[in-house]
RNA sequence: GGGCGGUUAGCUCAGUCGGCUAGAGCGCUGCGUUGACAUCGCAGAGGUCACUGGUUCAAGUCCAGUAUCGCCCACCA
């Protein structure tokens, strides 16, 4: 592959700590322009590709923070399956979001004071086109600047022609199977927005409402009104005019003997009978055990209505006023009816009692007002086997849903689905492929004084492939397309092969489909990764990707949910102008497990900015030391600690390609320093468990660790470390730094992509294999097993540290001021596991800046004005002269032999325990002894010198 | 009504197969004008792992229950 340069000196006059802004861009450009994001390795026979399809964005929408998090994690994913050498297709696009998109259009048009009906069907989809064409470049830009390295080129829009033939195929395929059909069902509609919703469209609130005692008089042989009746509780009084029956338990003695007797509907202007019911939906607790049934307004009176061959009324009219059948009431709003008709059933006397009533009030998800419960002529899909499939793949773990627990919830929704409702009364969207004939259907066909169509019961849709130009059963040529849209989740619900070509047969659907990982935040799992798993199995008999990642929300510093309402919505753009997007994605990475919440807050932003700029400063001394190398050469032992043309501050200094470093690291153990063999096997170690993290899509504990292992291990440790012999001239630790960044800046690339390749540009030419690729977002990921552990000279390290530790303690307990000279006995413990057997990484570490000598014998020491520490592998003296105190010494050691003796007891016990001698793996009734040995030890050491003191 | 999740340091959160003294970041205390970095370094303080019981040689981790906060689903009007 060809490349251009990435040249850092584009990104011009970097002062101080990195700068974001001025790498961010140039990076993308140079992966973009070389081609990058297009799968790569496409050779048959190459190991199986590894496909995300991301969730499509709503095309008017801005970027959030959701948005963030599936970019971040999508992009992670992706990056690390292309540095393992896998083809990789992580394939973008943009959802037209019918009902969301048409109501933000219906907005502007409020505001300059029209409605869609002035516009008309054409002019109105025109201006939403026109109005996509501002926001669709948009949306994509800002996913360019998340680092987002998906394959640009097959953008898709749920809109384009390929998708839209997947839509038609697969309603004409649904149909044909009797899936799919048209009829007379109670829905849940929007009054606001005037159209049908499906069930999962549907929030349900709690709110306080009242609940009405109300009274349905007795009437006797000749119509006159008995004192006695049927007392129900309703909440919705104004849809008594709507009332069929009164309905009650039929094991309820308290009704049984006056069932089949009818009542009269309490309200002014009606004196409509209707009969008591007995049906077993009634829930005989509730109330006064009786319910009235308004099979028109509600979905459980609509099924008892159904049983009892009840006809519903409607009582309130699509736009949520009375229809005519209300009577007085007719032309109310709703609310207001509800009021005045409990008002007239007091009056009269028939209510009996209100009271405050806590419910589930159900709302539009999209407009936010109470849907209306309604008998409507809608398109269905019948979902009982689609579900059941669904299901299936789920349960047989075709499909393995992280985290774990939500596959429950999935199951359990699936296992009560009920019909998808998906015609919308909406102008913006795919129109249903379903014509009528205007003569065969002339009295379904309903034509409004503004030419407007709506389809009535008893029509008989043609579906077809193809347009239809004439009725198969009247062979008429005048035809009307049914005038509603598809449920945008129907078309969502295709993306999985749809955006690879579906129903065409192409290259793509066949090497790409099922994908590997569908990610997306829980809260759609319902509405997208259902019908995902229900069409993607229907159309193609195989589910549609192997993993579902649900990943949590992201909510405020205060833990609540960002909405526009409580104006706490975070700007995920913003915060990456302030704190750089990798600090950002970093942020989303590693601030929660899978399927869990989590808040965003300025701290963490602040941390993980904080951590990227200790990156860059760490990867610009390693640079420079190469730099001052190259120009120094040949001589390692005469180095210079300082470079002779020192970098300015910030700016990345470049290496001379043409003078890389000698040779690779050496490899055969003993020719290392201890601090070499003990950073090249934690960096080993990482890596191990990084590849274990990120197959179990743990993106978020891998994270953490590589950044624990850059700041804690090879910047704090082995970078001090290096600078002692970068300075004497011993053997250069040139070529571990370089091979420890490379391998840091591997691993970390898929969380912070940005910095990690700004700096590797720069190390690039260093590397004892750089003529592999030229970007490090192509390079290969580090692998278990590239390099053996050295389990030896980690624990002989983790000694040094101790011992370092321990000196620096000693030093800031005393306040031994940081210039002053202090030699140092440290008597090793050569007979304990881990010891350290070589004094010169000590002074290694901690020479660095406090001049010090070590004296790895303690019979030279001396005995008074001395402070000390005990530790498992060593014993420390220091010589502090006038500093030290008796009673402060006296007190230090107390404290920590205080403390060894209490874990000496633990440990006694526990090795005590016949359980668990008997019964704990050996090696870890070992290990318990080893600790009980060496607390012995110390112990002893630590009574000694307390003893020494008096 | 059913289901799920959280409860670990002052705060926000990790904690993988049950196993050494339970970790990080922020905050806090002390020291530090270190030739990568003050967006920093070093050292330190700070924990009954919500509670009760159980399993186990061993429990933050597994089981049962309780409390509490949150979420999802559901035809109690």
């Amino acid at each position: 592959m060809t490349t251009t340069e990435f040249d850092l000196s584009n990104v011009s006059n970097l002062t101080g700590a990195y700068d974001a802004s001025q790498v961010e861009d140039p990076i993308y450009a140079f992966w973009e322009d070389n081609g990058w994001f297009r799968p790569t390795g496409a050779v048959e026979g190459q190991p199986e590709p590894f496909t995300v399809i991301m969730p499509p964005p709503n095309v008017t929408g801005v970027l959030h923070l959701g948005h963030a998090v599936t970019l971040t994690i999508e992009d992670a994913l992706i990056r690390w399956h292309r540095m393992l050498g896998e083809p990789t297709l992580w394939l973008p696009g943009l959802d037209h979001a019918g009902i969301a998109t048409q109501s933000v259009v219906e907005g502007q048009l409020a505001r300059e004071g029209m409605t869609r009906h002035d516009l008309g069907r054409e002019a109105f989809e025109e201006r939403v086109w026109d109005w996509v064409g501002v926001t669709r470049p948009r949306i994509t830009a800002q996913a360019r600047r998340m680092g987002a390295s998906c394959d640009w080129e097959r953008t898709a829009f749920t809109l384009d022609p390929t998708p839209r033939d997947a839509v038609r195929k697969t309603f004409v395929d649904l149909f044909n199977d009797g899936k799919l059909y048209r009829g007379a069902r109670i829905i849940n509609w929007d009054p606001q927005m005037l159209t049908a919703l499906s069930d999962v469209e549907v929030e349900y609130r709690e709110e306080e409402g009242k609940l009405w005692h109300v009274r349905y008089p007795f009437v006797d042989e000749r119509g006159n009104e008995l004192e006695d009746g049927v007392v129900i509780v309703t909440t919705r009084p104004e849809t008594i005019p709507a009332d069929v029956a009164i309905a009650v338990h039929p094991d309820d003695e308290r009704w049984q003997p006056h069932l089949g007797r009818h009542v009269r509907l309490p309200l002014r202007g009606f004196d409509r009978l209707i009969p008591l019911v007995a049906d077993s939906a009634v829930d005989l607790e509730f109330g006064t055990g009786a319910l009235k049934i308004t099979p028109g307004h509600d979905q459980l009176d609509f099924e008892i209505g159904e049983r009892h061959n009840l006809e519903p009324i409607r009582v309130v009219d699509w736009d949520g006023t009375l229809t005519a059948e209300a009577g007085l009431y007719a032309g109310m709003d709703r609310n207001e009816a509800r009021t005045l008709v409990a008002q007239h059933l007091e009056q009269d006397g028939y209510l009996l009692k209100t009271e405050t009533h806590i419910h589930n009030v159900g709302h539009s998800q999209r407009s936010g007002v109470v849907v209306e419960p309604l008998v409507s002529n809608q398109w269905f899909v019948d979902t009982d086997e689609l579900a059941a499939e669904a299901a299936r793949v789920v349960r047989d773990d075709e499909v393995r849903i992280v985290p774990e627990r939500s596959k429950n919830v999935y199951l359990q929704w699936m296992d009560n689905i009920r019909p998808w409702c998906i015609s919308r009364q909406l102008w913006w969207g795919h129109r249903i492929p379903a014509w009528y004939c205007s003569a065969c259907d002339a009295d379904a066909i309903i034509t409004a004084d503004d030419g407007e169509i709506t389809i009535d019961e008893g029509s008989h849709p043609i579906v077809e492939l193809t347009d239809p130009t004439t009725c198969p059963t009247c062979g008429g040529s005048e035809l009307v397309q049914d005038p509603d849209v598809l449920d945008t989740w129907f078309s969502s619900g295709l993306w999985t092969h749809s955006t690879l070509g579906w129903p065409d047969t192409t290259d793509d659907l066949a090497r790409f489909y099922p994908s590997s990982v569908m990610e997306t935040g829980y809260d759609i799992l319902f509405f997208w990764v259902a019908r995902m798993i229900m069409l993607g199995c229907f159309n193609m008999g195989e589910a549609p990707f192997r993993t579902v990642y649900l990943h949590g929300l992201v909510r405020d510093a205060e833990g609540r949910k960002m909405s526009k309402s409580l104006d706490n919505v975070i700007d995920p753009l913003e915060k990456a102008d302030q704190y750089g997007m990798d600090a950002l994605r970093f942020t989303l990475a590693t601030g929660s497990t899978p399927g869990n919440d989590m808040r965003l807050t300025d701290e963490r932003l602040e941390g993980s900015r904080n951590f990227a700029n200790k990156l860059w400063n760490g990867a610009k001394f390693v640079l420079g030391e190469i730099a001052s190398a190259s120009d120094r050469s040949p001589s390692p032992r005469e180095l210079p600690y300082s470079s002779p043309r020192s970098p300015s501050q910030g700016e990345l200094p470049s290496p001379t390609p043409s003078s890389p470093l000698q040779g690779e690291v050496p490899k055969a153990e003993g020719v290392l320093p201890l601090e070499d063999r003990w950073i090249l096997s934690r960096l080993q170690a990482v890596t191990d468990s990084v590849d274990e993290l990120l197959t179990q899509f743990q993106l978020g504990e891998a994270g953490r660790q590589i950044q624990d292992f850059l700041r804690g291990e090879f910047f704090d440790w082995y970078v001090e470390a290096s600078k002692v012999r970068l300075r004497n001239g011993d053997l250069s630790p040139l070529p571990v730094l370089t091979k420890v960044l490379d391998g840091g800046l591997r691993l970390l690339h898929p969380w912070m992509p940005f910095i990690t390749e700004a700096i590797w540009q720069q190390l690039r030419p260093q590397l004892a294999d750089n003529n592999d690729v030229d970007a490090l977002i192509g390079a290969r990921y580090p692998q278990p097993g590239d390099a053996d552990r050295d389990l030896e000279a980690e624990a002989e390290f983790s000694a040094v540290q101790d011992v370092v530790t321990a000196v620096r303690q000693v030093r800031a307990d005393y306040k031994v001021q940081a210039g002053q000279f202090v030699e140092v006995y440290v008597r090793p413990r050569d007979d304990v596991v881990g010891a350290v057997t070589d004094s010169a990484p000590i002074i290694e570490v901690l020479s660095r800046s406090r001049p010090l000598s070590i004296v790895t014998d303690l019979a030279d020491a001396p005995t008074d004005q001395i402070a000390s520490a005990v530790l498992p592998t060593a014993e420390i003296i220091l010589p502090l002269g006038g500093l030290v105190d008796l009673g402060q010494e006296q007190a230090r050691l107390s404290k920590d032999l205080d403390n060894i003796i209490k874990r000496l007891k633990g440990a006694e016990a526990k090795l005590a325990n016949e359980g668990f001698r008997k019964k704990a793996p050996a090696a870890v009734v070992q290990q318990a002894e080893e600790l009980a040995a060496d607390l012995q030890r110390q112990q002893a050491d630590l009574e000694s010198r307390i003893g020494a003191l008096g």
